[in-house]
DNA sequence: ATAAGGGTTCCAGTCACAGGAAGGTCAAGG
DNA sequence: CCTTGACCTTCCTGTGACTGGAACCCTTAT
């Protein structure tokens, strides 16, 4: 399989394809021609990437959650540890954001929004 | 004022005040020994920032803000404009985010978490 | 004289790619 | 046989908003 056969297949574009070789997740062989041949093995683990990515694991998280995914005497508390810290990171990260949201909701709902310059989103960045 | 002092005030690191000036933010003048002298006005300036940074705006947004804050004939419009669509981002941002907890938050609470190697997690990455 | 604690610039690194240039390869058509 | 166009390759640069560190200057106190 050459690489934009595989890209479409994963739904990855041909630079993260490279990227992730680059680095090390995936290894494919190459033809005499210097072209890239990917396995269904290859296919699978960029596939598996894709969807950790979806889920926003970090590629560490990724690097790491593949080789417990390769490692048939992992434990799977392993895995779910990595799936627990990452969780949380993100319910931290919704909280900021929704802080964010609900400051500026209410700053938003506040302003005119018209051709006079009397601003009360302005005014609370000027003296929060 | 020198820079640490400034630091302190804003609760801003030195770093960032420097990548501002930078950038074009703010100008702070200039003793004849090099040192930044900070003006009142900047320190006000570096305070807007800080709290337009920490509701998530981009930093090409706030000097968007910052333009609109020192011109007195603006359109309050304008400044709405710009915060609803950043709120706009940000909600997008959060429903992304509540997509991908929930997806974990079910998958961690399946996996047992314990010294097997069966996971639920790795085989849904496995298999969409 | 020296040491501590400011300040300065400049360079590299972060994260996960994306864009683009320069050039090699392959299959089909004239 | 030649060309055309669609592939493929590597390499370099840029993104956002800083952070860390090196190398060096300035000021004040001991």
């Amino acid at each position: 399989m050459n690489i934009s056969e595989v890209a479409q297949r994963t739904d990855l574009p041909p630079k993260t394809i490279r990227y992730y070789e680059d680095i090390g997740l995936i290894r494919p062989e190459r033809r005499e021609n210097g072209y890239r041949v990917f396995s269904e093995s290859d296919l699978h683990k960029l596939a598996f990437l894709g969807r950790a990515r979806a889920l926003g694991f970090s590629i560490e998280d990724c690097r790491t959650l593949l080789a417990l995914y390769e490692d048939e005497t992992r434990a799977s508390g392993d895995v779910k540890r990595v799936a627990r810290e990452h969780l949380e990171r993100i319910e931290d990260k919704i909280a900021q954001l929704q802080s964010m949201r609900d400051t500026l909701t209410h700053l938003v709902r506040e302003c005119a929004g018209d051709a006079r310059p009397d601003c009360p989103i302005l005014k609370d960045l000027a003296k929060g």
